[in-house]
DNA sequence: ATAGTGACTGGACACATGTCCGCCCGGCGG
DNA sequence: CCGCCGGGCGGACATGTGTCCAGTCACTAT
């Protein structure tokens, strides 16, 4: 941990790693031609949007050629076709890149709340739908989990996206459709998101497979809700 | 990491770290003059297991006074007044350390399983306690959570330890005194321990603080129980 | 007393990580 | 056409990690 040499005062002036908000989410008007509003878009030029783009899916293949540890900055540089000064320059860390990968990935497949006549049923397939997107890139799940805990600001950033995000996911199941859902009870909904972290950890040790953690999942929620509604 | 480099068949013959089993839990018989049969220490004589217990008595001292970031086996070493290659021989990585001080820190205390007459009750009084005894080294806490989750097969050892830990305590409190409780139901039990596993990745991550996740625990519990028993 | 055993040592090594700094060069405004 | 601006480059640096190995020294058994 370099971070540590200097008091954390005179270095990183506000030198926060900006990224393009970019998620592919829904509403696709603003992306279309890569250069409109520029302003938007965290401040990056189209060149420099082009170079992050790049470093995401080199990112990517890396990790799932060679795996999370395995993997530096400076190989995904070089498979980007950057150098390695270029890529810090957009990427503070390898926990950086992994949190930055997983919250993309996260926001991939456009998954409308789910639908459906009981809470259990819709946070079920919730669940059912979080944990298949997760294990469609199992070399990336299992490097976030680990990369989530690490100190640096862009990554402490990102996790409460990620949070903030299926925390959102498990509101809108446990509410229900939109317009006029019954109010979710804050404490089921923490227990809820807990659960569902806790077998992220588990998967990320190795004490359950990817596999495994949807089915745990599904049954986690029926005895939770089995008192709740 | 360096543990990448070889492709892990021609390095580290057998040699998983020892440590001295030592949990100085309950039957405290055989750990008074420090030489009482030295086989069952692992295969530690009296002066490894006196350097052994330096180090771990170091290690803990450094991470109270430096945090876990600034901790390193070499800074460790000099307080314990061993070489780095000493220590090296003992501890296969920072990770690894932690991970050992967490499972000794954990089972210090030697709480009884907790009694009760509601499953609910011997629930919430586990969490509490789990909780407490986790919160009194914080800083171990923040170190063990990534800790855990590397890959050094040291490493690996000891979460399945304390994994299997958290499952047993929770199981003894679930299934109630010893000579005649109901038997545990196993998924009730699983979301129990993902819950708690939970709690913990959310604090080490630094979304909940240690101190909420005693009182969220504890409404976590009521939740899950409130149709199960 | 002597040789041997084995824990510990000192120090160099091979990487990896993240930072810094001077330079280049292509595009844009004058 | 010229000159500047700024993204990208090369490469050295400081620091950390874990490994390896020849050597020392106290204790032990003969």
């Amino acid at each position: 941990m370099v971070a540590v040499r200097l008091p954390a005062e005179n270095r990183n002036p506000i030198r926060t790693r900006l990224l393009p908000e970019c998620s592919p989410r829904g509403y696709g008007g603003h992306m279309s031609s890569q250069v409109t509003s520029p302003a938007l878009r965290q401040g990056l030029n189209a060149r420099q949007a082009e170079t992050v783009q790049n470093l995401m899916a080199a990112g990517l293949a890396e990790l799932r050629a060679v795996g999370h540890e395995a993997l530096t900055i400076r190989t995904v540089a070089q498979r980007a076709g950057v150098s390695p000064a270029t890529a810090y320059t957009y990427l503070s860390s390898k926990n950086h890149l992994f949190a930055e990968l997983f919250w993309r990935h996260l926001n991939e497949g456009a998954d409308g709340a789910p639908a459906g006549s009981g809470a259990t049923e819709r946070l079920q397939a919730t669940v059912r739908a979080l944990t298949a997107r997760i294990v469609a890139e199992p070399e990336l799940a299992a490097a976030v989990t680990p990369a989530l805990l690490g100190s640096d600001p862009d990554v402490a950033r990102l996790r409460l996206r990620i949070g903030g995000e299926f925390y959102a996911r498990f509101e809108a199941a446990l509410a229900g459709p939109r317009p006029a859902g019954e109010p979710a009870d804050p404490a089921v909904l923490g227990v809820l998101v807990l659960t569902f972290t806790g077998a992220l950890l588990q998967a990320g040790m190795g004490l359950l497979t990817y596999d495994q953690i949807a089915d745990r999942l599904v049954s986690a929620v029926e005895v939770i809700m089995r008192g709740n509604e």
